[in-house]
Parts: structure tokens; sequence; C-alpha cells
RNA sequence: GGGCCGCUAGCUCAAUUGGCAGAGCUACGGACUUUUAAUCCGCAGGUUCUGGGUUCGAGUCCCAGGCGGCCCA
């Protein structure tokens, strides 16, 4: 342990702090110079806060009882009239009590003391007989008050918001500040335990796969490289957990979920977020099907769980309806009746390109197969437009190289996409488990690759002979939590994420 | 990557055509024993994001950069 000098030197050069941080620094100073403990190592608390509101709530106006308790919170309120005192202590779920220091109960000193060296955001210990005000406010009359940690900078005023990009920086000060910073927490926390729950439910077993990746695949994205000292060999940040949680499938794990950060090297805006908690499950002997209602039924519950209600309310205060069975479409099927022609796997790459020009799509030609295209167009003409919740069904082979081929369309895949509120939720797939095909499609990638395809998924020969081993038919989902999070409240992802990655201030 | 907008006191925001940088809350000093964003009196607080430039004079105009937001690709 090193010493404790740093409590007892000198404090550091204040001279040029803003005022009101260099009064508080005095005001620790004048706390510690008589005797008294600025941050102390305990407190004699015997009741929370909402165990004083629940317990005593019913008093009527001016109503006493001799009930002792030692009660600590945040100060976020002081009215000082004189003799008689009132502050607003908030405890972390941002209940609140009063307190009142009558001159009488806790001596001239103490009150002088606390008007001298109590500011807005201390924690602070009151002790008294537990009361109701003259004006009806639940309130512990202090016959003792101590300060339980000092706050060295000013809160911001809570009345206003918060600019939104201080609440970001200083998630600190907005979880303090503003109630929905405090809802979204614990929203998060019941979400995650929902779907925890409903796996367990479920008999799905939940596993941790590497972040850490010799290659990085499961997805169409670019990763994050580091470098591991002690092989002197460069590692990547996983961008998806699929292809270890399909080993666990393979090794007898039939029915495994994971629930873990992401990471893709890609940009970031109001719906990405360069790390990202995703939830990935994997069925043997399921397939799309089974994993499409899995996936509406974990959504659903979860927001029965955390909301009470499959309707959510959008901060426009527009009502959405998650309940009920999902729309089903299928993407060609969508896609030509959007156009007025029909489009199949065998509609050429010149034709389909003179559509992506007709609707001012720009592709890289050299990127530009048949698959990408169709899903460019897709989006275009049908996605931009979804609304209610949706499974979008069955896409171009070339898109989706870990999936199995369509059991009776030839060219496409069985898979989904579920769309809300027109962004994209989930995704889910019947798994491709033959492992000659598999090869063949990461071959399709490499040649992709080698055309200037930053995204296309690398040969994972480790994989491959896992796969050789035989993993049962299977259906695979996966879903962003944070999307999760935003279709159930219609806030933006860095609202979901407790602390999203900003920039340093310049 | 491109376009547009923003950055001013601890917080939220003003500042006319380029002409003394302001308000509310907070802080500080004072009054007040039932307040509820307490009230009243008094008084402080500034690298106007950073660096250049134009000008007698720049928060304001020009150039470069930083950070953020929105729209587009």
């Amino acid at each position: 342990m090193t010493s404790e000098t740093t409590a007892t030197s000198p404090a550091p050069e204040t001279d040029d702090l803003p005022e009101q941080t260099r009064v508080r620094r005095e005001k620790r100073e004048r706390i510690l110079a008589r005797g008294d403990a600025a941050y102390p190592v305990n407190l004699p608390v015997t009741h929370t806060i909402a165990q004083i509101r629940e317990g005593y709530g019913y008093l009527g106006d001016g109503e006493e009882t001799d009930d002792v308790a030692g009660v600590a919170g945040r100060v976020v309120f002081l009215r000082n009239t004189g003799k008689l005192c009132f502050v607003t202590l908030q405890d972390g779920e941002g209940g609140r009590l009063q307190a009142m220091l009558s001159q009488k109960v806790v001596g001239e000193e103490a009150l002088a003391n606390f008007k001298a060296d109590v500011d807005l955001g201390d924690h602070l210990f009151v002790h008294g007989r537990i009361g109701s005000s003259r004006r009806g406010e639940l309130s512990v009359f202090a016959d003792e008050w101590r300060m339980a940690a000092k706050a060295l900078r000013p809160l911001p005023v809570l009345h206003k918001e918060l600019s939104e990009e201080a609440r970001v920086r200083q998630r600190y000060v907005d979880l303090i500040a503003r109630p929905a910073a405090r809802d979204m927490v614990r929203l998060r926390a019941g979400v995650m335990r929902s779907l925890r729950e409903n796996f367990h439910r479920r008999g799905f077993l939940e596993v941790e796969t590497p972040m850490l990746q010799t290659v990085a695949s499961g997805a169409s994205a670019r990763p994050f490289s580091t470098h591991m000292n002690a092989y002197d060999m460069e590692l990547f940040l996983r961008i998806a957990p699929e292809l270890f949680l399909k080993k666990a499938v393979v090794g007898g794990v039939e029915k495994v979920f994971e629930i873990n950060r992401n990471f893709r090297n890609e940009g970031a805006d109001s719906s990405h977020s360069p790390e990202f908690a995703m939830i990935e499950a994997y069925e043997a002997y399921g397939d799309y099907d089974t994993i499409g209602a899995l996936t509406q039924d974990l959504v659903q519950t979860a927001a029965n769980d955390v909301l009470g209600s499959t309707v959510v309310t959008l901060p426009d205060g527009e009502e959405y309806d998650l309940g009920g069975e999902w729309a089903q479409i299928t993407m060609y099927g969508s896609l030509s009746e959007a156009i007025g022609e029909e489009i199949t796997p065998e509609t050429g790459v010149e034709h389909l390109t003179k559509l992506a020009d007709k609707a001012e799509i720009s592709l890289d030609p050299k990127k530009a197969n048949h698959g990408k295209l169709v899903e460019e167009l897709w989006e275009h003409h049908v996605g931009d437009g979804l609304y209610a919740p949706t499974f979008v069904r069955d896409f171009p082979v070339e898109t989706s190289p870990l999936t199995r081929e369509h059991r009776s369309i030839s060219g496409q895949v069985e898979k989904w996409d579920l769309y809300v509120r027109g962004f994209e939720l989930g995704t889910g797939y019947s798994e491709l488990v033959d492992p000659v095909v598999q090869r063949q499609r990461f071959e399709q990638q490499a040649r992709m690759a080698a055309v200037g395809d930053e995204d296309a998924m690398p040969i994972d020969e480790d994989f491959l002979t896992a796969m050789e081993i035989a993993m049962p038919p299977s259906g695979g989902m996966g879903m962003g939590v944070d999307r999760l999070l935003m279709a159930l409240t219609g806030l933006g992802i860095r609202e979901t994420i407790l602390f999203p990655l900003v920039k340093p201030q310049g």
C-alpha cells in the first residue's frame, strides 16, 4: 500500500481552478480541519430511502413518529431558511427523501457547518426521527448530520436537459440528473435477464466463446486487429461468435446461446456502434422456421417482462405493437411485386445493374454480383418502407455463405432478416452443415476478396475440420441486444449503451 | 467519404450591420424555523473549441484543424 501522504499533503495548486471547484475543495479542507471526515469509511445507515418511503408513506401532514433512522443519499435540493434547513436526498433509483435540520435539534454549530459545507451533489448522512413536515413531505428530523462523500465538482442544473454530448461523455452525471437515463440501465438489465431466463426455460446452455480470434469470421464485416506479444502474432477481435458456437453444436452442445460483445471496425452513427452486444443461438434439429418462432418469442417476452406489454411507446408518443404473429414476406417475391417484374435467382447481373442504375443505386461494379444487387434493390424498393415487424425470407446464395440452400428453390438460401421500424433487428438461418458445400462457399468468398471486397469472409480451415466431424441439422439466430433496446424504446443506439465510445475532446 | 449546422461562465442558453461579452440557475456575502426549482437583498464568475489571417476594432468575416449533431453515399 502507498502511504497516505496524499490525504494530508497541502491541497494542489488551486489558483487556476474554476471558482466552484476551488470553493468545494476549501470546504473539504474545512471539514477535515475540524476533525470530521469528508469521505468516511462507513456510516450507521439503518434504512434506505426506499424503505422509509414504503414504511412511512402513510404519515399525514405534520404527523411525527418516535422511530429513528440513519439515512444517506445524494443532495439534490437545498433550501435554507435561517434556523431551519431542508435538504432532499436522492438514491440511485431516483427515490427522494427530505431531511429537516432545525437549529434547536442539531445545535447552532452543526447547523452553521451544514450551511457552510454542504453543497448540491454531496452524499449526505442524516440521523433522526421519521415524520412528516407541516406541508406533508415525508422527512427525517435530523439530530445529526455527517458528510458521506464530498463532491468537488458542481452538479449540472437539474431543471434543464443536459446537452446530448454531455450526457454521453459524463453518463454518471446523466444518471444522477435524468430519470430516463436511470430507467435505461434498469431496462437493459431487465431485457438481458428476460432473454437468459427464456433460453434457460427452453433448455439452452449459455457459453462464452473467444473474443480474440486468429481468423475473424462468421459475418461480413471488417475486424479490429491487435497483436499478441507472447506468440508475436496478429489477432483479431471477433466480429461474430458463429463459428465457435457451431463447433459447440458439433461437440454435442445442441441448444446453445451466447450473449456477448462483437466488434466491427466500421462507421459509428445513430444505429451502429463499433462494439455492440449480440445474442446468438443454435438449436440442433431446428431450422429457420423454428428459430424464427423462438426469436419472436424472445422479443415479445422481453417486452412483456420489462414493459408489461408488447405495445411500446416511442419518444414521439406513438404506440408501436410488437405483438401477434409477425408478417412474413420473401425477398424475391416482395422485390418483384415492388418493381412490377419477376426477379428470380436466374435474373442476370446485367439486367439487375440496369435496374440499380434506374434506382440510382451505385455499387462498385467489381463487387456487383447477383446477390448484392438483389439485396441493394430490395433495400431500396422494399426495406426502406417496412415498418411493422416483418420477417424477410429466402436470400440470394452469394451473400449468405454460412446458410443452407433452400430446400425447394434453387439459388436461394433459408435465411430471414427481421425488420422492425425499418431497421434490421436480427437474422436467422437454416444452418449450412455440409462441409463440402461450406468449403465451396468459402472459396467463392475468397474470389470476392480477391477482387476487392473487404467484407468477404476468410476461409477458416479449423472450422471446416469441425464441420467434417458433422454438425446436426440446425437453426441459428442472431440479434443485436442494443437494437432490441432501440426497438423497445425508440431511442438511438448511444442512449441504450451505458458508456458508448466517444472520441476524446480536443 | 461529401454537404449543412453547432461549440460562449459550473449547467442551459442570448449577444442587431464587425463596435464595452450578457441572462437564468449554480457559486459567494447577508436576511429568514415549514421549504418543495423556497423567497428577498447584495456580489462575483470568461483561453467565446484550437491555431493562423483580414481589420482601428473579431464571439461575429476568411483559412486550417478538433469535437459533436443532422442529411446524403
